[in-house]
DNA sequence: GCCGTTTTCGGCCCGACTGTTTTCAGTCG
């Protein structure tokens, strides 16, 4: 059983007892160890079967041990099955409808014997919903709206979809009456693969008129909340976007908290209460003892800038993408944070296709972009012939490819271009290009393209195979995954990325929004164990080649520094440090 | 249920908005 599918079943019993009305610290004790173990880079099955002692992780106590161990060993919970049979399933749904949580759910369910979405809606369509107490006809008409459009308004936005959105409401803001500061904050600004949201961030003299300039964007399809420090509304896109304004002194402090994530402002202010001073979105106040021994509220010490908020816990500034309660905190204290990766460190882009086979431009083009993107080195890497429908290369096309490159390469003295091929690996671990010509090629790339379904013992045989191929350099999108459409192959990525270092192959953070596969919870798992990365934007066209900053975004948020990344190397430093093999 | 130079009990982050209420609970981020 993978991490994630232990959070599943941790956060499954979370859900649960909330709606049984079990003590919030309880529920809260379930939903702090999910969401550990799913950022959880080492996966727990092995440090079970090694019988560590779980109770050493973080969040992890006694209780929680026991059952992680019981669901590595048997796939069950017996805590989680005792709950199903008390708490019907279906109201964990009805708790995910905005403006229904736990204690609305357990009325439903306990008053009117609702137990799943086609209830309700029923329940509602009859007015029975208005009737009970803490309800009322809006409240009901708002469950009705929600189980309508449930579809549309659940999925989160591929980040790059989102920058689109976040560019054009940033220009309308800019318009807005008298704006002076505006920053995109949130997930986005931690540069999360999916967004749900965005929250937008402005100082203004005045909210009012700023509010109701955000309202009247053309894209806004529906005003969810409008009030005078923050409004919510709905795009037609179905994307939800918070504005919050705040004065210019509580900027830096309201940015630290919209920015989250939700766990890293928890440890800050707890961090902060330690030291007698209390956060808020406000900024960062004294905690002043009151005659009956209760806390109040003193002057505010810090605010204006981010800067100033962690100073006032004695922090340096922590990079928005290592905001994830990872460890961050603890780094800062020690004087650790990680100098990030940056786009401008990047010196070449290892995958991309070019019209020899499924690539929108010529060679010569895809060359010329890479030079005006300052890189010194560039891998060209069309598919293998077994990919038929991308117009994969056969021996005989491979060896004119060869004849191009070298005529462009006249032309382009000032880049490096690295004869490559994107390989596939066949079913049974064996690479889709024969061992004379593989030697010929500068680098080789391999990944997988088809039989995405096996089995995870037999799919990690199959990479582990080619990975032990004294000829490979990189494996390229290694889970196969794509955002919102196909899941991740069942793949042992510990079993792979040991495989890895042992080999000397570096692993690939592909840049495609839809893919940033290997993901920032394996690249960190990557950088721990010391394998290899190389971050490449598998480019389609001259214009992909700008993804580079989505794979370097969640290299960031892996805690990758350039050393843990190849493709920062110098071209002949480069090329040593990729065929160094162990 | 977790956690501990405020340790084995008694805490556990903070504020805005809405709707249903007559002073606040529930929900959300």
């Amino acid at each position: 059983m993978e991490n994630v599918e232990l959070a599943a079943a941790l956060d499954e019993v979370a859900d649960l007892l909330e709606i049984q009305g079990a003590n919030p610290f309880r529920v809260r004790a379930y939903r702090n160890a999910a969401r550990f173990v799913r950022g959880y880079s080492t996966p727990l099955r092995k440090l079970v079967a090694e019988g560590r002692d779980l109770t050493e992780l973080p969040t992890i106590g006694a209780d929680m041990a026991k059952y992680l161990a019981e669901l590595c060993q048997t796939g069950k919970l017996a805590v989680l099955e005792q709950l199903r049979s008390q708490v019907p399933p279906g109201l964990v749904e009805i708790t995910q409808l905005p403006g229904v949580g736990p204690k609305r759910a357990q009325a439903l369910w306990k008053e009117l014997q609702i137990t799943d979405l086609e209830q309700l809606r029923q329940a509602a369509l009859a007015g029975r919903v208005a009737a009970l107490r803490g309800f009322g006809d809006k409240t009901q008409q708002k469950i009705l709206q929600a189980i309508e459009r449930r579809a549309g308004q659940q999925k989160r936005f591929l980040l790059a979809d989102a920058d689109q959105i976040a560019a054009a409401l940033r220009e309308h803001m800019a318009q807005a009456p008298g704006v002076d500061r505006l920053e995109m904050a949130g997930s986005w600004r931690r540069r999360k693969e999916t967004v749900g949201d965005l929250d937008l961030l402005v100082t203004a003299a005045e909210p009012g008129p700023v509010m109701d300039h955000f309202t009247r964007w053309p894209s806004v399809a529906e005003v969810v909340q409008k009030g005078t420090t923050r409004t919510t509304v709905r795009l037609r896109s179905g994307m939800q976007v918070d504005l919050r304004v705040v004065e210019p002194a509580a900027f830096g402090a309201a940015l630290c908290y919209f920015t989250g994530s939700k766990e890293h402002n928890i440890r800050m202010r707890q961090r902060a209460l330690e030291r007698g001073l209390r956060i808020s979105e406000y900024g960062v106040f004294e905690l002043l003892e009151g005659e009956g021994g209760e806390r109040r509220e003193g002057r505010r010490v810090a605010g204006a800038t981010e800067q100033e908020v962690y100073a006032a816990v004695g922090l340096p500034w922590i990079p928005p993408e290592l905001r994830e309660d990872r460890g961050e905190l603890e780094a800062a204290e020690r004087g650790e944070l990680p100098a990030l990766v940056e786009l401008g460190d990047i010196r070449g882009d290892l995958q991309m296709h070019t019209r020899w086979s499924d690539g929108k431009n010529t060679l010569a083009e895809m060359v010329a972009a890479c030079l005006a993107r300052g890189y010194a080195y560039m891998a060209v890497t069309d598919h293998s012939p077994s990919l038929a429908m991308t117009g994969g290369l056969d021996p005989a096309k491979l060896r004119r490819q060869w004849q191009e490159i070298e005529r462009v390469a006249a032309d382009y003295p000032k880049i490096r271009i690295l004869k490559s091929m994107e390989i596939d690996i066949r079913r049974d671990g064996s690479l889709d290009l024969a061992d004379e010509l593989l030697e010929q090629l500068d680098v080789v790339l391999v990944s997988i393209h088809s039989y995405l379904e096996l089995g995870m013992a037999e799919q990690t045989r199959r990479v582990l195979k080619a990975l032990e191929h004294p000829r490979v350099h990189i494996l390229a999108h290694p889970t196969g995954r794509r955002l919102g459409q196909r899941e991740p192959m069942q793949l042992d990525m510990d079993e792979v990325l040991h495989c890895a270092r042992e080999h000397g192959v570096a692993v690939e953070a592909n840049a495609q929004p839809e893919r940033l596969d290997l993901n920032d919870v394996h690249l960190f798992r990557a950088r721990e164990l010391g394998v290899k990365v190389v971050i490449s934007t598998d480019a389609h066209s001259t214009a992909d080649l700008d993804l580079m900053r989505y794979g370097v975004a969640q290299a960031r948020r892996a805690w990758l520094t350039p050393k843990h990344v190849l493709n920062t190397l110098p071209p002949g430093r480069f090329l040593q440090a990729l065929r160094r093999r162990r």
